[in-house]
DNA sequence: CGCGCGTTTGACATGACTCAAATGCTGTGG
DNA sequence: CCACAGCATTTGAGTCATGTCAAACGCGCG
């Protein structure tokens, strides 16, 4: 199965460009998902300019590790990346997942340390944003401020979903939300919302929703004995978004 | 037992001060704590003026609810707060306790609209920041800016951590973990780190951790066999700080 | 093309939940 | 101020969902 049944047509030249060029923000795909969203064009040329728009990551490569110095803020350009803290004994909390146009750092501006460590699942890329000059622009640019604001608090309230997600869901619950968090994710980029790629593995699945591997494994292999889902390696087709919903608790 | 045997003098004076006045920032006990730090003093006059400093929340009583329009923040002057988000079936999730000095509301700016319920565990009163103003404010005060991007990250470093203790961590080192955040946080505003009030229910500190009440109240009085705390009723004191660190995963 | 990791599936163990009941505490109204 | 009602907490017994261990499979990467 080609990996280009899942996106729509419009959204590979989209990705085409956006790997092939340094475009500004202006042009770029993400532009409605992005912070820029509101900027008048003087103000976006200027944010423009502190952008470093980086080459790619590969997969598995670490974008910052726990406790480097905080720098930038860093927003997905293509691709995903995990971001995940440890415990001791080596268990790992995968903290998120993060698609094209999201922003990863954000809880790092308090401590001025990265509190996690962030990793490629793909060939990615990233905009890399000096917080030091974003804190500069922002001085004379109160709409940044707020979509600054508004990001972390985007944030913060995904993760507390997560909580009640971690804290008081049963195995299927918490997968049946989880894929649907994908579902709409996908679709506000204008991907398919019921076909599309996990490209994360089943251990960090795992490791997000607080299971074991092996349930991850079982209740996707139950979920398609009972007609939800069609899945084949990393493939993932949604096929009835209502009974997924009804089982999310 | 007296509940003034878990305070210390220094913080009965200053409690007790807080209560009895609408005291302006660089008075209050909290200042260090609280969003004003770093602040001139003029700038700080100036956040002074669009406080609304409101009268007691009595135990139960809600701050704001779920889907409530978002208007203001709210930062905590005396006693204690919960929020909390549902699930279908009536299962809670309580998503964080607030202590004198610290942010509600910060999730609801993406939205608009209060994410969760929240709720006094006691007698409590809380500084309103009304968010227009707040803003407002912001636009000629970078470092007021700086400060509350600040306190969403360190709101969203303490999730992660929090997502790690859900996913990951056994009934044990879950509630030895809370213990010692609690104990952290009495310290930093002046209490005792190792005598204190657990001013929420049982029930409360299950739906935090992802517990059920019965799992709580075992652990704690295993606990108490081991010589680590004593506690009576709400009132807990830590004999062996190592130890419930070594708890902790 | 082959090795190794990721995934799936099965069998079993167990930590935490549920149900149940006794006890204790708190707030309220007389 | 006391007594009672109702809720919170504790403790026990038994169950169950999910984790752990083990093994086979197969896909993908080098």
């Amino acid at each position: 199965m080609a990996q280009s049944n899942n996106v729509t047509p419009l959204f590979n030249d989209l990705a085409k460009i956006q790997r092939d060029h340094n475009i500004a923000c202006q042009d770029c795909s993400l532009y409605r998902l992005c912070l820029p969203l509101g900027l008048h064009s003087d103000d976006l040329a200027q944010l423009d300019q502190i952008i470093k728009r980086s080459q790619s990551y590969k997969r598995r490569q670490s974008l910052f590790t726990v406790d480097n110095k905080f720098t930038s803020l860093y927003v997905v350009r293509s691709g995903s990346f995990k971001t995940m803290i440890s415990a001791s004994n080596g268990r790992d909390q995968v903290t998120g997942f993060y698609f094209p146009g999201e922003f990863i750092g954000l809880d790092a501006i308090h401590q001025q340390t990265y509190q996690s460590n962030a990793k490629a699942l793909e060939s990615s890329s990233v905009c890399e944003l000096p917080f030091e000059n974003l804190q500069e622009l922002g001085k004379d640019m109160p709409k940044l401020q707020v979509q600054l604001l508004t990001r972390l608090s985007k944030e913060l309230a995904g993760d507390k979903s997560l909580m009640l997600l971690l804290g008081k869901k049963t195995a299927g619950e918490k997968l049946a939300t989880f894929l649907l968090s994908l579902s709409k994710r996908f679709q506000d980029r204008g991907f398919s919302s019921t076909e599309f790629q996990l490209t994360m593995s089943r251990t960090d699945i795992a490791n997000h929703l607080g299971l074991a591997v092996e349930t991850v494994s079982r209740i996707l292999s139950r979920f398609q004995e009972d007609d939800l889902i069609v899945i084949t390696g990393k493939a993932i087709s949604l096929q009835n978004i209502g009974k997924l919903k009804a089982l999310c608790g």
